[in-house]
DNA sequence: AAAAAACTTTACTTTTTTGTAAACTTTTTG
DNA sequence: CAAAAAGTTTACAAAAAAGTAAAGTTTTTT
């Protein structure tokens, strides 16, 4: 299981904004500085959110990037829908079909389930925490970050 | 976020390893055939299997591949552990740092902290699956599956 | 004991992902 | 209105992952 680049960097970039006043846009320059990547690249990750809708572009000489809607209404899930794909996506059947024309997938669609499941398990989990949360710096471990994982009895 | 090949393909040989009676080894050839890759690959993929104590080798004219374990005492965890590297691990800050010496991660480490408590709860889901419930075919929604995610009042 | 069937290893090709370079367009400020 | 500062696009280079080929080793069966 891997993070891409895209989401490691793009996610960062967002923090970068929350933690920015709502005046002050950041330049791409700043961008690449502060994370350590070249400005085509903080140029392409923020050419990704903007179009999604994430963030607004400000044009001219004091121009920049700023949020479009403020951390707490941005979740960690509409981040990473934007930033790459799930886990279980709509191209699944065929991704792993190779010279098959269908999915042979071990006798049935057992795989295929699990990841299904294991998504919709990761998705609740992101769709709960905020960009705010992130910013502010303390995200704790599962019980104290009002989520909580039981086991029926 | 993305599942790689190799997690892929080494759950389905366990998949199909575990409909299999134990007196009846899979050779490398029947892996091939059943999920549509080279028989050199199912041997990279077993070799891993192998070498990490989940699958056994057996050689000779009637030889092939039997799991170590039976499928009930074997979980999702695991076999990821073998296959794939999680999503926060040891070599997080330096895997992300680039040309400076340490991480620079937007000030301070909020951002591991988020893949470390996200690894974590990944985790708790995956050492509730076992192998059988795989083979098995029903992986059912989280509800029905033993699992459940609430929001602390 | 020899051959067959299977595991094992090394090296290499192909593909995808990452990241950079460079040129171009737009907008604001003096 | 021109220059500077910033966004935008296209094309390309480097690195990692994925997958294959081929030759070698071990064990069992005849």
């Amino acid at each position: 299981m891997k993070i891409t680049a895209l989401e490691e960097y793009g996610l960062r970039c967002m923090v970068l904004l929350a933690r920015q006043r709502d005046d002050d846009p950041l330049t791409l320059p700043e961008f690449a500085t502060r994370e350590g990547f070249s400005i085509p690249y903080a140029g392409k990750l923020l050419m990704i959110l903007k179009r999604s809708g994430l963030v607004k572009a400000v044009r001219g000489r004091k121009g920049g990037y700023v949020l479009a809607q403020s951390p707490e209404e941005i979740t960690l899930k509409e981040i990473f829908e934007v930033l790459g794909k799930p886990v279980f996506s709509a191209g699944y059947c065929g991704r792993y079909a190779r010279e098959h024309e269908v999915c042979i997938h071990s006798g049935d669609c057992t795989v295929k389930n699990i990841w299904q499941t294991f998504d919709e398990f990761i998705e609740s989990y992101l769709e709960q925490v905020t960009l705010a949360d992130l910013a502010s710096g303390d995200i704790s471990p599962l019980e104290e970050n009002g989520l909580k994982l039981q086991q029926k009895a």
